[in-house]
DNA sequence: ATAATGACATGTT
DNA sequence: TAACATGCCATTA
């Protein structure tokens, strides 16, 4: 299902790092499946609550380098700008920050042993410059 | 089967 | 720079 790949891919956005959702979905298989990460991360909510606390669902943002979460029943803008600013991220009052020097650039090594295929990791190559 | 709905992305104004 | 329009596509109703 998408959905598993999704958080398998979110949950190797290491410390620190972030990755954009359209980034996100194309790791995940889906080059132009960038709501569906949201939406995916949205309705996964509650198995965060459950207990599932390492998908790190705040390391995912807009490619415009600003957190686009309006507020859900548990998550708000402001709990996700706390969790990157606790891994050393500084998100301005207005919710952007460089996404560029934080972006988890993956080498495509590391992509082909992330089970990625050939197809995407040239997509990935030559969007994100890795 | 058809249509509406997004924690998005990009190009145009 | 910021607002707007259009494209996207798996889910859900």
């Amino acid at each position: 299902m998408i959905k598993k790949k999704v958080l398998k891919i979110v949950q190797m956005i290491p410390y620190g790092k972030v990755a954009s959702y359209g980034q996100v979905a194309l790791m995940a298989g889906i080059p132009r499946g960038a709501r569906m990460v949201g939406q995916i991360l949205r309705n996964t909510e509650e198995d965060i609550l459950a207990g599932m606390d390492d998908l790190p669902w705040w390391r995912v943002i807009n490619n415009a380098g600003r957190i686009s979460i309006k507020g859900t029943k548990y998550h708000t803008p402001l709990m996700q700008k706390e969790k990157l600013a606790a891994e050393g991220i500084e998100v301005k009052d207005d919710l952007t920050f460089d996404i560029e020097k934080y972006r988890f650039r993956p080498s495509p090594d590391q992509l082909g042993k992330m089970g990625l295929d050939d197809k995407f990791i040239d997509l990935m190559v030559e969007k994100f410059f890795i």
